[in-house]
DNA sequence: TATAGCACTATACTTTTGTATAGCAAGCAT
DNA sequence: ATGCTTGCTATACAAAAGTATAGTGCTATA
């Protein structure tokens, strides 16, 4: 019943060009920007510190990180858990939106790598 | 043959960082921007000339439509062919590569649509 | 001759995105 | 007391992306 109703929908927001649009922004906005991706990686091993992510994303300043890391709070990609220990201490988690694009990222890498292949036939 | 290499390469790719993040990123960048999913959707609908694509988004200006045009045809996307005609006449068209970004997007509109109703439910 | 369409290009500008650098409040270790 | 870590914020700046407006060379049509 749920999976009838998705597939209905789906057929519905691509006969419907308006919803078409913003479902696959939506997508795209979750995803562009510099930091994004690399942060969702970082978080795709398990729940971290702000520090941890900066550790594993060297290059990236404490306010992109932070400014980052707030939009995909907006957007229902990361939890920011803060627990009253003396220091503060924060945690940052996917949630399971989140983790549900690693479909969307394997249908990427997927045409990527075949994209990659077209290329390279035609130009060398 | 064919589908099992391409298998072994997306398992290869997946374990390896680097070439993950390098064709993640091709995908990506065909399809970010304002005005390139625009332009990839008119051409869906077959081959057309700068005026026509123009006309069917009314926001774009020529110097983004040129811009963008020039973009995807040197990332594999769009195939520009020029009739010597007086005066000269230009068609647009969409590379087998675009046509199978359906898949990709398709993969997107699920997430998007599925994601959309996430967020109602926790918000409204 | 004037006007309009085609396929753009040029110049100047604004907005968005990202960088660089410094600092803060709290607490723990020496 | 001094420096170190945590989890950030503030300010200023640079680079990238996008907008606004005008104009070019060509030709067909009124």
């Amino acid at each position: 019943m749920t999976a009838t109703k998705r597939i209905v929908d789906f057929a519905e927001a691509k006969a419907c060009p308006e919803q078409f649009v913003l479902a696959i922004n939506d997508t795209l906005n979750v995803l562009t920007g510099k930091w994004k991706l690399p942060i969702l990686a970082s978080l795709s091993y398990g729940i971290k510190r702000f520090t941890e992510i900066q550790r594993n994303i060297p290059k990236i300043t404490p306010r992109m990180l932070s400014k980052e890391l707030k939009e995909l709070e907006l957007n229902g990609m990361v939890k920011r858990i803060v627990y009253d220990a003396t220091p503060v201490l924060v945690e940052y988690e996917m949630t399971e939106s989140a983790k549900d694009l690693s479909a969307v990222i394997d249908s990427m890498l997927h045409w990527g790598l075949k994209h990659r292949k077209t290329i390279m036939q035609n130009e060398c």
